[in-house]
DNA sequence: AAGTGGTCTAGACCACCTT
DNA sequence: AGGTGGTCTAGACCACTTC
């Protein structure tokens, strides 16, 4: 492959870069506050809407967070959510010791409509518990979604859930006697709507994960579907579909 | 002027549902091309800059691609990426009755430094196939990337893929009599970089699936190690954990 | 040559968060 | 009240694709 020119970059970029650089290095820490877009551009003599670009660069690439009235921060790295086909999340997170809070579940009665029928495959009509919630890992916001559970299955689960912050695999565990297993799960990119930007803490358009999952119990059988609402630059997903030997040495 | 509007929403964002309503509505058809941003911006007496916008926004929703030169057209919708522990990625969209074409490969020695053999689960210094590579489904692109085989697993696999265009499982199968299995995939978000813009047709920044995958024997030997990125207005991932039984009806 | 979208400047107003 | 980033306008220049 020739590489003839790769010279002229987007002064952007270039300005990008430098901050990368200067935040690798460690000149500016975790959590730290970078100078304002007007000082910023004063350094490089170019319009703030250009230091700015740069800027909404890093944050895609997970190296700063920009928030609306405050300013930017350097971001700790992306966490790593790992799924296989049995998950915890809370159990994840505090394996790795960030700290996780759950929002407090709101919880409403809900029939399966076609379309969510086909999603969870059961028939059109079941009786489910619709909850809504959210979380945040280390004081910023990481997810936001609802998820839908099968009265049939999971019976009382509305009274459960209600004001139920914790382990939900424990919760069902201990109640049900039962095991949830991921089953499936989807994932694709939707730039951030009113709604989700402002509960997620990101600015309209920002991209994040958009994740659908089905748990089933041990047989197969349908149990909860849930979508959820990631923050792109907060997290990366590693699933894993079979057991890996390691080699040599 | 009369900014008296009770909307909250930004300008861009209203001109974007309209556009999508006329796209939902089939105003406008799949690969259809949009006006240019000067005669749009005319249509609302806006800026240029604002139903730039609004176009920005509708690419990263998936639902039109823009490309400089050209022009901004309606985008057919997201493929499945179907993944499963038993993948072939010509079969699955051969399958959905997509046209895939294939890049012919580049192909280099390579050995695992510390950062690859840590990945790969296997000794620093092994030998491996570097492979380049990318793929376009329906004439638009959507992968490009980079793959490690492992010499001692899959003797003479340079000479095989040596301009070869077909699937690699067929190819593995037939040759060596072995299936290879998805054993780990990861998923991120990263803005384009230069190269991969260039190599994907779009923007620098634009969001795209950073994946990382890693296939092993049956016994769970790694043999591939993969590094992809995705167009994420192209493509959706589905990955299957468990099997599923679907209930009632 | 004409048209397209990408970049950069310049200035304005605003909503939001902190003090 | 002061500072932050988000939005919108306006105009300019450019690289790229297509004719």
């Amino acid at each position: 492959m020739s590489r003839a020119r790769e010279s002229h970059l987007p002064r952007y970029l270039e300005i990008a870069e430098e901050l990368e650089a200067s935040i690798r290095r460690g000149d500016l820490g975790e959590g730290e506050l970078l100078p304002g877009e007007l000082e910023l551009a004063k350094r490089w003599s170019v319009n703030r809407h250009t230091v700015g670009r740069a800027l909404n660069h890093l944050q895609q690439m997970g190296l700063v967070a920009r928030v609306k009235g405050h300013g930017t921060h350097v971001r700790p790295p992306r966490l790593d959510y790992r799924i296989a086909d049995q998950v915890s999340f809370t159990a994840m997170f505090e394996a790795v010791g960030a700290r996780v809070r759950k929002q407090p579940p709101t919880i409403h009665a809900a029939r399966a409509d076609a379309t969510l029928a086909t999603l969870m495959r059961i028939p059109v009509g079941e009786e489910l518990v619709g909850v809504r919630n959210g979380s945040a890992v280390g004081g910023s916001p990481l997810s936001w979604g609802v998820g839908y559970f099968r009265e049939a299955v999971l019976p009382g689960v509305a009274d459960l859930l209600a004001g139920f912050r914790g382990s939900t695999s424990e919760l069902f565990r201990s109640v049900y006697g039962i095991e949830l297993f991921r089953a499936q799960t989807r994932f694709e990119v939707q730039p951030a709507e009113p709604e989700a930007a402002a509960q997620l803490r990101v600015a309209i358009g920002f991209p994040l994960f958009k994740v659908e999952k089905l748990d089933t119990l041990s047989d197969g059988t349908p149990a909860v579907w849930g979508l959820s609402y990631f923050r792109s630059d907060a997290v990366r997903f590693d699933v894993q579909t079979r057991p890996i030997i390691t080699v040599g040495a």
